[in-house]
DNA sequence: GTCTATACTAGGATAGAC
DNA sequence: GTCTATCCTAGTATAGAC
């Protein structure tokens, strides 16, 4: 969460709040998000943060697209095939839950989705989604039925993430059972990174 | 949206409010919903609102719990089997369709799934989903594998349905060959329901 | 490039009448 | 059972200085 240094260039500014709206957005919702608890995070006064972007909305569109780009960047450089006997798909999920590890970028492309209806926010969803469709067809080269449970999967598993399930698997009997039949094999991993 | 009449029992008048609530913070998100819009939706005054659930937190929380049960009462409609072919998969996921075409249901589910972190609510959450965990695996009697394939599915059609992709599908044309990739020989359907 | 001060609105919750 | 009036806080956005 980007430390303060003084007199910096706008460029460089905008990216640490990016950073920060990431994580706040992601913590509460584009709504029960304040512009001042993201200046504050930046480490930044609250006019300056309104300043920079423009309006509240503008800046969850902006944090929203940056969270999409790293989430194409991601899946781009997990494509080339490597050293492991690793399918495409496994390269792939692999490296998306490394990325949704982060809370933040979980949950800003969650709030993103779910503000489909809003005329500024949902077209950028949804150009988001389909670039991620087009990314899995065009340059994973994925067939339908393989995209179709890909993205399934996905859903998934930001359902269970998003709702902390893996918390109460510790203690829960039936939780450690749809953890497991989710994450298959992958289940101790996952519930490590979510007690970390 | 349940309309006024007078001096009704406090019983009544809470079932008018969680159904209007349904589809406010449906529409809204919980930190984007007042109670004022609340109130006004179910045809009275918000003190009243909030004199009757106490806070807007747990407004919320009941609001989520009325549509878990709602979700479950669903699913339990669709086990016995009927004169068509359908499996049981086949007729939970038509009656679940047939359920989440009210956006206000679909999107108070996936807010509250997107609360897990928070002390009141997500607790709710996870203990709704836990249940329909249980009631696939012992009313349904369907297998870890299944549970899997359903739940995946389900929670694509509910990031797709709440992004509003299935409008862009009848321009675009990546948009409609998600919709079908998905939705498999069901796209005609929802798509008509989408666009009405 | 960045801040302080501030205007203005919205919203949750309470008091108290009917 | 339900309302009106109201308090108080929080939050977006602007003006203007440094």
């Amino acid at each position: 969460m980007s430390t303060r240094s003084d007199r910096i260039s706008a460029d460089e500014r905008r990216e640490q709040i990016l950073d920060a709206a990431v994580a706040v957005f992601g913590e509460f919702g584009y709504a029960g998000t304040s512009t001042d608890r993201v200046a504050r995070a930046a480490g930044i006064s609250q006019p300056y943060v309104v300043r920079l972007f423009g309006t509240k909305e503008q800046l969850f569109i902006e944090t929203l697209r940056h969270t999409l780009e790293r989430l194409l960047a991601t899946f781009r450089a997990a494509l080339p095939v490597d050293a492991e006997e690793a399918s495409v798909e496994q390269r792939l999920g692999e490296a998306y839950l490394r990325l949704v590890e982060d809370r933040g970028v979980l949950l800003t492309l969650l709030h993103g989705f779910m503000l489909g209806s809003d005329p500024g926010i949902g077209p950028v969803a949804r150009d988001g989604f389909l670039q991620v469709f087009r990314m899995l067809r065009d340059e994973a080269g994925l067939a339908p039925e393989q995209i179709h449970r890909f993205l399934a999967d996905g859903m998934l598993i930001n359902t269970l993430l998003a709702t902390g399930i893996g918390v109460d698997a510790a203690t829960d009997r039936d939780a450690a059972d749809l953890m497991e039949c989710t994450f298959g094999e992958r289940v101790g991993e996952v519930l490590a990174r979510a007690s970390a």
